[in-house]
DNA sequence: ATCCAGGTATAACAGGGTTATGAAATACTG
DNA sequence: CAGTATTTCATAACCCTGTTATACCTGGAT
């Protein structure tokens, strides 16, 4: 069945190599020329591989996606689940904000070459898969929003349409704030975010002092991660 | 001053060719050559006009920018300040579905040749008027804000913070709904935007009843929008 | 009539993705 | 163990796209 896979770790250190060029040098450092260098190989790589440029980015893409949605799956769940909405709110919004080239791709809004990801052209199975993996962020939003609706933080209504009003928002806040407005830096967090998420918990149901102290709640639990992370070493 | 001003329309022929090509077959469409034969002139009109196909794709973000503007111009005020928002989210979304190639580039997320646009690096003259169109494309939503906290629908607060809660929400839905979630046609309206609207609203400081009676109101005010505009014959 | 300045076409260059081809390396087969 | 098939990879070319060098042409000024 494999008659020569001398050095099959070639497909990954493509990926890596690609994930790196592109958090450097932005989208169009991403060519096939320069991935090759950077892996040691010939171009004719990307080609056995995945087939061409295109199916190579269906996997970064679907590589961002991952990353993204085991970052949300860390945030776990606590008694306090509109707390967790805003802890998962922290976690995207920083997830994308550590690498925005990554992510303007994955989202697919940058694509070297000008093609378009309409979610509904992918045609490699990687492209379908990353499509899989991006629902399975979201489901993170919805599972929260459920047992916010359970304990009765929020009116009772359709899951997947009140997670969807949270991803809405959260989605075009880390987007505008990638693009460059809302200013640099982490101001627009305390000025934008999380106020938002205050008011959609409230339009939801909750009190605005519940919602108010789940946002505290999730202040405090992320400066705890981020202290713990900066004490551990890694990153 | 002018030696030889023979066709100076050349430089508007190419934009709007530009947006022609891109609506018609995405941003790999926009190239020098494709829009050189549209026209009917040779490539170094693109150079000699604009100096490349970077700031010319710069005059098309800033052509987007302004389409958006005026159409929610074109929305005006009534006496209900939170219908107004609602009309003024149902006319984004419009013109940004209407032309999603277009607005794709226009907001920095696709940029033909795997450029970025991060606000930030623009260079070009049209790069840095395409941020103030887009600014002042924000500035309605800003105004509909001011009012309705004027009118006490809602809370006093910061109108550019309540502003820019409301354009992320938006933004975000618009952006996610052009990707292809909330799936095809037009059912992420009534689906997600509108409760959208509605709980931002009630987290604002609105009531439930108003807030529905206001996107009742939009609803209406857009039907007859569009009935006329399809009477008209126009659009 | 002559000169000059700017727009234009032509043709070449540069740098990308892609492909044809052959060599090298491994697993299966006898 | 020899041979064969199959997969990976390097080389070199090909095509397409943005860009540029150059000469021409046009239209107004002198």
């Amino acid at each position: 069945m494999s008659p020569k896979p001398r050095a099959t770790d070639v497909k990954d250190r493509l990926v890596e190599a690609a994930i790196r060029l592109l958090d450097d040098g932005g989208p169009e450092s991403l060519q096939a020329r320069k991935l090759a260098a950077e892996v040691g190989v010939s171009t004719m790589a990307v080609y056995t591989h995945f087939g061409g440029m295109a199916a190579l980015v269906d996997e970064v893409v679907r590589t961002g996606f991952r990353k993204l949605s085991a970052a949300l799956a860390e945030v776990g769940e606590s008694d306090d689940p509109v707390a967790d909405v805003f802890s998962l709110a922290r976690t995207y919004r920083h997830t994308v904000a550590e690498q925005p080239q990554l992510f303007a791709v994955t989202f697919g809004q940058i694509a070297p070459g000008g093609k378009r990801a309409t979610l509904s052209d992918l045609t490699t199975e990687a492209g379908r898969e990353a499509a899989n993996e991006g629902l399975e962020a979201f489901d993170h939003i919805v599972r929260a929003t459920e047992r916010a609706i359970e304990a009765g933080r929020f009116r009772p209504t359709d899951k997947y349409q009140a997670a969807a009003q949270l991803w809405s928002a959260l989605h075009g806040f880390v987007t505008l704030e990638a693009s460059g407005h809302f200013g640099p830096g982490e101001q627009g967090i305390d000025h934008i975010l999380i106020p938002l998420g205050i008011t959609l918990s409230v339009g939801l149901g909750d009190t605005v002092e519940r919602a108010g102290r789940s946002a505290e709640a999730a202040r405090a639990a992320w400066r705890a991660k981020t202290r713990n992370a900066r004490q551990g070493g890694n990153d």
